[in-house]
DNA sequence: GATGAATGAGAATTCATTCAT
DNA sequence: TATGAATGAATTCTCATTCAT
């Protein structure tokens, strides 16, 4: 009689695992054994889940970018400047699992950039947000909340590139939580002042 | 007597060589060995000019921070928000070679991050860089060029990580060349709004 | 399940074959590689049971000790001259093991000796025989067997460092195996002179 | 003009820094480089002196066997027992330096007893040594300064092999200077016991 | 399904020796 | 002679992956 295991159940707790390893340990320098012993299993039941350590973190990346889809609201719902604004603050603040993780993604990105495969995936993912953002701009526009001038799909690339930088910086470089804060209320208006329309 | 050679000449053709390969291959994915064989030398002789493959990549990473503010112009040169804007512009573009060292520097940093050693470093590079932007900012607001609201420290964050996060995403998503100037004199217009006083 | 291993039993097995290749080669010039393919497994298994070419030699080096000890009857049953006599006769005799062990031995103490940590464990050893000794002296003194003049600390230590001369030179020096016995049969008769009371 | 240098001179120079390289960090893990280095000369030099690190430590043994004999007084003056016993005494007290040499040389030694011709220059020694005391013994018999019976090769080995044996105890235990002065004494007088005839 | 022992390719690093200058 | 840069074989050790149980 087999035990029955929820297989995705099963993934999902190996991947945080994974993730807790790596932040403790760094990407490269994590082992599956590792691993292994932090999801309480044993080495070869591992293989049973993810084929490989590349797919392993192939797969936690992608959960990492499908959580950070779903933070995102419909677009239908951010109608105004005030609230798009508002969107793009949360954006620029990551919970604390999702800092942790930044170090990890450009450790193990780099690595896995090699692949073709997946700097496509990485790259479809961006075009993803990029429309996202694109669209919300195009209705702002069409609601003549924003200025007409601008190319929502240019402005769009400079948010998500943006964004990515600054969390970046505050992962990487331990900004303290007030200095932060004061920077992101700066973005927002900086972004407000670039989008607005003059007289109002 | 034995052969004569220009040791930091060694080690700067060993560092390109170091960096093709990791381009090639990625960071971890670069033995010694493929290093040497890229740089016509023996392997032995590496360690001749690098104890360590920790010690290569964290030079490498080095000249890339010295290359980096020798592209900065003196601070008193930058007078007028024009020129400020226009040295931002440049700083927009990376060359050809910086932006083959970004993926690698990522994965790279992202592997160093564990030294408490490394990070430091990072971190005063990094603070000195905002430093320097944010003296510009100061004298430019002596000479009533930009608004007296901006708090001078916090912006240069904001350009620092907006900075590189626009890099970062040309360098992993290969944004096309036409599309990446439109983003950079967006990115500049929109940083003028951001500085300028609205009633010149 | 996985294959089960008796832990302990591996570990002799690799030591015989390391001991076996470090008979054939010497200790320096015998790779962890050799000693895998003597023991008839992978390199990477040797580690699964020993930690480090260092770790495998000293546990060696202890079960040597360990054996030594072994051979050593309890003091009690030594209360009479002769008898202390005749141990001392079988501790001059190596079994063949032993034999070929010690220039082994000598060649990895020598090397190990910069270790604070194995010096202190082979004083500790030392000591140990010293006492052993000693204490077999002292009871041989009270049953009025011996002189009671002799320092029995002092005599011990000379027993052991001529045992281990003795024994280091038939095993370097290739004394045949008469010659051998003589010399034992002289120190034993030799040892007695310096013990016995004269004028019994 | 060549430079003029005394080739014997440069080879006991190289030595003595070999050998307080050795000292201090043990046989294998001193390189020819280091030993360049302590002797103040460049690695190429070195083999202009010796033509590999074997021939080296093989040169430095054999000096050293070379200055063990010259303690050696001649034969014709250790006519009594007395004076023989006195010799004794001297050959088991080690000087300083060959006091730091007994580990080097176990390690060096027991890597070098691969090479047949080695441990037969290593036997060669030995012998002379075991003659010249088998000589002096049978000439004390001769002029009736100790027992007859004694067998005078079988001795001398048992001699050698306990000096050896003594010392090297004393300079891998670090055993205290007042003990082991006690130690010689009671080792000459064991061995004047087992030598004097009885009813003098 | 689960286990963890076994594997062996491959990594970083060392170092005795050579050789161009 | 003297030098020390260059070499590359050899070494220790790691770890993703496999597989017998």
């Amino acid at each position: 009689m087999p035990k029955i295991v929820d297989k995705a159940e099963m993934r999902t707790t190996i991947i945080n695992a994974a993730l807790a390893a790596f932040v403790s340990k760094g990407f490269q320098h994590t082992s599956m054994s590792a691993i292994a012993k932090e999801a309480h299993i044993a080495k070869g039941t591992l293989y049973l889940y993810f084929h490989s350590k590349e797919e392993l973190v192939e797969v936690m990346i992608e959960n990492h970018f499908l959580s950070l889809k779903e933070k995102l609201s419909t677009p239908a719902s951010l109608d105004t400047l005030e609230k798009f604004l508002a969107q793009l603050e949360i954006a620029l603040l990551p919970t604390q699992e999702e800092e942790a993780l930044v170090p990890i993604m450009f450790e193990a990105i780099g690595s896995l950039f090699v692949s073709e495969d997946f700097s496509l995936k990485y790259k479809n993912f961006s075009n993803e947000l990029e429309e996202w953002y694109a669209n919300i701009l195009k209705e702002l526009q069409k609601k003549d909340e924003i200025l007409p001038t601008i190319n929502p799909s240019i402005f769009s690339r400079i948010l998500l590139g943006m964004t990515d930088g600054i969390i970046m910086h505050k992962c990487f470089l331990e900004i303290e939580s007030e200095s932060y804060k004061q920077m992101c209320t700066e973005i927002v208006h900086l972004v407000k002042k670039g989008l607005e329309k003059r007289d109002d």
